[in-house]
Order: C-alpha cells, then sequence, then structure tokens
DNA sequence: TCCTATCGATTGTGATCACAAAAATTGAAT
DNA sequence: ATTCAATTTTTGTGATCACAATCGATAGGA
C-alpha cells in the first residue's frame, strides 16, 4: 500500500514463509487474501507478484477513489470538529517533511494516513474498507507515479479541503477531495 | 451472492472440504479469500459465517451500489446498442417469471445478472469488480429481504433504465439505477 | 428452573510431504 | 555467438497430521 514494493516485483510462497519466520501455509493465506484484493495478481500457473497496472487500470481505480472518497469527506463533514482538524494539520506537516527529504514511501503513508484520519470520522467503515482495498491496488503504482513528479511543497489541494472543513462547506470540499484524489495522474503515458 | 444461504450460517472447513470433495486446504483458501472479500465473516476464534449486516451496514453498502453502478451505467450507456437492450429485456422477462414462482434464489441471480450484463458494456473491470464485491457481501441478507417485499411485478426502475438507455438520457438512466439499487432497502428495520 | 462447571468432541492453525507443472539452467549443435 | 532441446531446480497445490483453543452437552448444585 505504502509503494514499498515496485510493480511486477515476484514474490514465492517459500521465499515469504522464511522472511517471516513461518511455513508456506501462512505465507499462502496472506497471499491469496492480497490476490482477493487485488493487491497482489497471480499469473496462470500461480506465481505471485506485485500487479503492473495499465492505464486504463489506473484511471479506473482513480475514478474509484474520487466517487468512493468523496463521499466518505462528505460524511465526515458534519462531524469534524477542531481537534481533527488540528489533527489532519499535523499530519500535513509530517508530509511536507517527506516531501523535503525525498522519502516517498513516507509520502505515501502519510497522504493516506491524512485522507484516512478525516475518513474515520465518517463512521462508514465497509465504504473505507473499499477506499483502503484501493489503496492497496495502487500502492506499488503510486510509487512509480512519485518519481515523476518531483513535489516541492504539500499539497495545495490538502489546503483546501482543510479551509473546507473549517467553514463547513460541503461542494468545495468534495471538489478539493477529488482534485487531490485524481491529481498526479496526469502524468501517465507509461 | 445470490441468496442461497440465509445471514448467520454458519460453515466449517472440514463440513465445506467433504462437500466438495477436497481435504480442508482448498477450503480453507477459499474461505479466506471471501472474508477478505466481506462475503463471509470470521469470529475471532476463525469460525466462518455468512454475516449479519445491521441495518448500518447495509445502508452504506446500498449507497456504495449507489454510486458505483451508477458510475457503471453512465460509462456503459455511449455503448448500450439495440442488441444490448434487446438482451436486457430478455433478462427482465426472466426476472418476471422468478416473480411468479416466488424463487427468491432465481431472482435475485437474474436481477443481478441484468446489472451485470449492463456493465460489462462499461469496459471498467475494477469497478465491476467492486461492485460485485458488495453484491457478496449483501447476498444473504438480499434473501431475508425479499421475504418483506411481496413483488407481483417486475421492478419498475428496470423499464425506466431500459428507457434511459433507449433515448441516451444520462441522467434519467442515473436516477433510475440509483432508485433501483436503493430500493428494497426501506423495510429494513429488521 | 436456572446457572455453572466439567469433560468430550469439534474446529482452526501451522507444519510437513509428495507430486506435478513450470522455470531456469545446462549443454550441444549449427 | 545463438538457438534449441534436455535436464535440473524451483514452485504452487492439495493432503495429512499434531496440537491447542473453543464449543457443546451433560450433570451437578442452588
Amino acid at each position: 500500500m505504502h509503494g514499498e514494493i515496485t510493480p511486477g516485483h515476484p514474490m514465492t510462497l517459500r521465499g515469504l514463509g522464511d522472511e517471516y519466520g513461518v511455513s508456506m501455509t501462512p505465507a499462502r493465506e496472506a497471499v491469496r487474501r492480497l490476490v482477493a484484493e487485488g493487491a497482489l495478481s497471480m499469473s496462470q500457473s500461480g506465481r505471485v507478484a506485485t500487479p503492473e497496472l495499465s492505464n486504463e487500470r489506473i484511471e479506473e481505480l482513480a475514478a474509484l477513489r474520487a466517487l468512493i472518497e468523496v463521499e466518505l469527506a462528505s460524511r465526515a463533514l458534519p462531524r469534524a470538529h477542531m481537534a481533527l482538524i488540528e489533527r489532519l494539520q499535523r499530519i500535513n506537516a509530517l508530509i511536507a517533511a517527506a516531501i523535503d527529504e525525498h522519502d516517498a514511501v513516507t509520502y505515501i503513508r502519510t497522504n493516506l494516513e491524512f485522507h484516512r484520519t478525516l475518513y474515520l470520522r465518517a463512521q462508514a467503515p465497509a465504504m473505507l474498507a473499499m477506499a483502503e482495498t484501493v489503496w492497496l491496488q495502487l500502492g506499488p503504482t503510486m510509487r512509480k507515479l512519485y518519481g515523476r513528479m518531483q513535489r516541492k511543497e504539500p499539497p495545495l489541494n490538502h489546503k483546501l479541503i482543510l479551509a473546507a472543513l473549517k467553514s463547513g462547506d460541503e461542494p468545495s470540499l468534495r471538489l478539493a477531495v477529488r482534485s487531490d484524489v485524481t491529481q498526479g495522474l496526469k502524468m501517465l503515458g507509461n
């Protein structure tokens, strides 16, 4: 989910088992679960690897993020009090730090933490689980996209999200979340 | 997914293995996958059963259906030609037959087939997979809800969907899909 | 009648193994 | 040097087993 693993990275059950000090059986179950969630892709022969997403698939997943996360933000809005907004601002500072250090994995992780912190307020566990499933599928690809993105400062849309939360402006919030989620997919073209 | 199994029905790995003539291992993997997708729920002790959804969860899943399926229908609209509409009409006739025979499982299955047939035209496999994951989670509950629904004729909204497809009217299509998907959740109240 | 404690049966977990399929490697021939 | 075939190694699958946790039933007592 955080982009530690690049797209197309192959893995074996025995290798994963050794890595985590268990036998093949738990490794297999974990892998099958991740395959079911779309986080790993499985070849016809049963070999497993992180997925290499086509541009069409990336756009589809971005559209799903937009649909689900806009709804989550919208549901979180009435419950978003000052304590939450301050927490989001602190996370935003961590994002800025990750950008300064060119730490892609930390950037991705803290960025997702920003979103998750907001969405937890929506009290909609099934929706949040769906959003996280999409994040999981996009993880390895986000890392690759981060490379050609060369951020210099934390996302503008996060500031817009915070402003909309403060003022209780739902249309602005929806727009800001949608922009934040679909941005960074302009430089696809592989 | 089709409501063959009522909510709360417990299952054992050995039982499933015997039922399908395999050992525990494949049964375990199938069960873990279904748990990952939310189709089965797993107690802390590892026992597995079809989920008994709370009203809040049902409403959440219905909202997800609305979000995703409206988008799928919208994407399918420009590609929906006469052959597809005729196919949908034939499926609609099967739905009517299932209603006449009070066959809940067939009703649910053909109803979902109606939706899937339309959404396949959207060329959005990740979105369709998400929608089907939601269907899977709702399966056992849909059956229970069907009981207190006592349909007499095929859903009006299906006719509205077909009309909107014919006329290429996207707003009407979105509204009809949303209504079709969220209807039947009025009689919750457990 | 209801609650509780005990005991036997059931169940999930993780490990190991045999086997077949699929890769990877090797070797020879062109 | 390259291609292709044969062989060796690697890998996933499904089965089986030991074990611990849990569940269910039964019996005892309040």
